[in-house]
DNA sequence: CGTTGACCTTCCCATGATGGCAAGGTCTAG
DNA sequence: CTAGACCTTGCCATCATGGGAAGGTCAACG
């Protein structure tokens, strides 16, 4: 497989597949006599992985460990896990920090009435003049996940 | 003052007002002979603005439009109501995507014992050998993990 | 055989917001 | 006068990704 269909078939694109290589997160590919990088299925599915991966929001310097730790038929899979838990946390620590910025851009919005005169309660509340919150945090929709 | 002290103040550091300058967010400030920047009141308040609405999240972009609104006298404040609601999507977009993000590492990690033994559902997942989902899909505290 | 178009190669640059460091100038208190 | 805190500019790094240029390769079609 050239490189265009790998890329089509693990949903990386091409430029990522040699960029994956040249930081060494898979390995040298062998090339044609013209140069042409050459794929097996192994190596799709390594792709797959890393794509996955990726879709969960995983670095790529975990997505190293997660690879090598995928290859090392010895591996335990509590340090896995472990590497997923602290992951979690750190999307729990995003997720948190959006929300706070969400519910709190939510009540400036909320106080202006989006008319055509020029006071403006989100103004203010950015230039520090907090406008009198009407109502107490809004945990809305999807609110709190007890981080 | 100079540009320690807004810093400190405004609490946007050095660097960022260099930069902000730079890229035509805040005017040139005037400088002293040895040419050192010179602010004033005003440039701090214009400063802790850009800082609330950075931990707000708008882009530096959006706090460009922010910012000329703040300075017109003739804004409608619809238009910063708009501009805050169309952040404001972003950020629940951001937000489903992490939680899509989070949930789908959660069930992973739940169906990972986590002990010394090499079997890792959640390496097998992200390879690709969905695991045997123990619990059905958990419409966690927030929503759906349509993936 | 020749051309066309799809594919591949490398290399450089851009993003967005921020930090770090280096080399050098300035200011102030002791 | 000197030490140390501060300022200046400029370049590089992050992180994952995309864009584009300049050029080589390959397969198919006429």
């Amino acid at each position: 497989m050239n490189i265009g269909a790998v890329a089509k078939a693990s949903g990386v694109s091409a430029k990522m597949i040699r960029h994956y290589e040249q930081i060494g997160l898979i390995g040298h590919s062998p090339r044609t006599e013209a140069g042409y990088r050459q794929y097996q299925e192994r190596d799709l599915h390594t792709l797959r992985f890393i794509r996955s991966a990726r879709d969960l929001g995983f670095s790529l310097e975990q997505i190293r460990q997660l690879l090598s730790l995928w290859y090392d038929g010895e591996r335990s899979s509590a340090e896995v896990k472990q590497l997923a838990e602290s992951h979690l946390s750190d999307l729990d620590k995003r997720i948190q920090a959006l929300i706070t910025m969400r519910d709190a851009l939510v009540s400036l919005s909320e106080s202006c009435c989006g008319d055509n005169r020029p006071d403006c309660p989100i103004l203010e509340g950015l230039a520090g003049h907090v406008p009198a919150s009407s109502s107490p945090p809004q945990l809305s929709k999807q609110k709190a996940q007890g981080v």
